[in-house]
DNA sequence: GACATATCGGATAAATGATTCTGATTAATA
DNA sequence: TATTAATCAGAATCATTTATCCGATATGTC
């Protein structure tokens, strides 16, 4: 089971940090993607349909096609790709899953969630691509099974 | 959709705390529970079923039989609800989905989010159902549909 | 133009999680 | 002892998510 993200959004995650790895390529290969990550072929392609539809993600068919980035590194952020897969509502709803839960009637722990929640939407939305990049090269590899 | 808990883990969690507001009474049926929390009758048992085997809440057979909690209030924490359901896996797993992510081989939010994790686990495992009962009774109907 | 190799897109299948059903057992009460 | 109201336990069903399949289309190369 994932933690906060469904799985289709983890691979989504990890799809388009091993593109932002393959900048040298023109396009990756769906197998490609799929043999390094180890993630089920069809699914990250269909995945990837999904995240070219949002305009993050660029495709090109045929022979020698494949994948690549739509924009910049500078222009791209995980919570980009966490709402075009996931949608925002893990930074809406109650984490006990109380349904009027709000800051007028609190669950018990309203008020610190709802700090952890807005930490964890900068986590994902502070840093772009290619701020990763420039920090360390994604030995993406070496955090794979 | 659930954010980090299971359902079944939510409903185990607002049971619980309506157990802990009721303590007037010997013991409350699982009919009671249910229409006060909105969730299915026999998913509400179900869940209080697995939480008496794990020794959080004691259940009395036959008529006016029900469910109550099995220890002091002070010695009930979130996390024990959270792991006698969901364990700890949220705990341990990289947020990203990377299966070999850790401190020697990060993901590119690895640290920030063990602390956002251990954070969580605080909130969940410093304070027990007294604690919430002192400073707020739960107005569970508040924060019901 | 023929061929090989990609994605695209819709349909389907498999797996998991959530929910319901049913029958049995237990216990209080009249 | 008969009745009633509750949990218990496991099976069955339903829904959602995850994964696969296949025919169609596009494109580079010979």
């Amino acid at each position: 089971m994932s933690i906060i993200f469904s799985k289709k959004c983890e691979y989504g995650l990890q799809a388009v940090l091993y593109l932002s790895s393959t900048t040298t390529q023109p396009v990756v290969s769906a197998e490609e993607i799929a043999k390094t990550l180890y993630i089920p072929k069809e699914f990250v392609s269909k995945i990837l349909q999904e995240l070219t539809t949002s305009g993050i993600v660029a495709s090109k068919k045929g022979k020698n096609g494949g994948f690549t980035l739509n924009k910049a590194l500078s222009e791209i952020r995980l919570i980009d790709i966490v709402a075009a897969i996931d949608g925002f509502d893990i930074f809406n709803k109650c984490v006990m899953g109380f349904p009027n839960c709000s800051s007028e009637s609190p669950c018990p722990v309203h008020g610190r969630w709802s700090v952890l929640s807005k930490e964890t939407y900068t986590m994902l939305s502070e840093e772009t691509l290619e701020d990763f990049l420039a920090k360390t090269k994604h030995k993406i590899q070496s955090i794979q099974k």
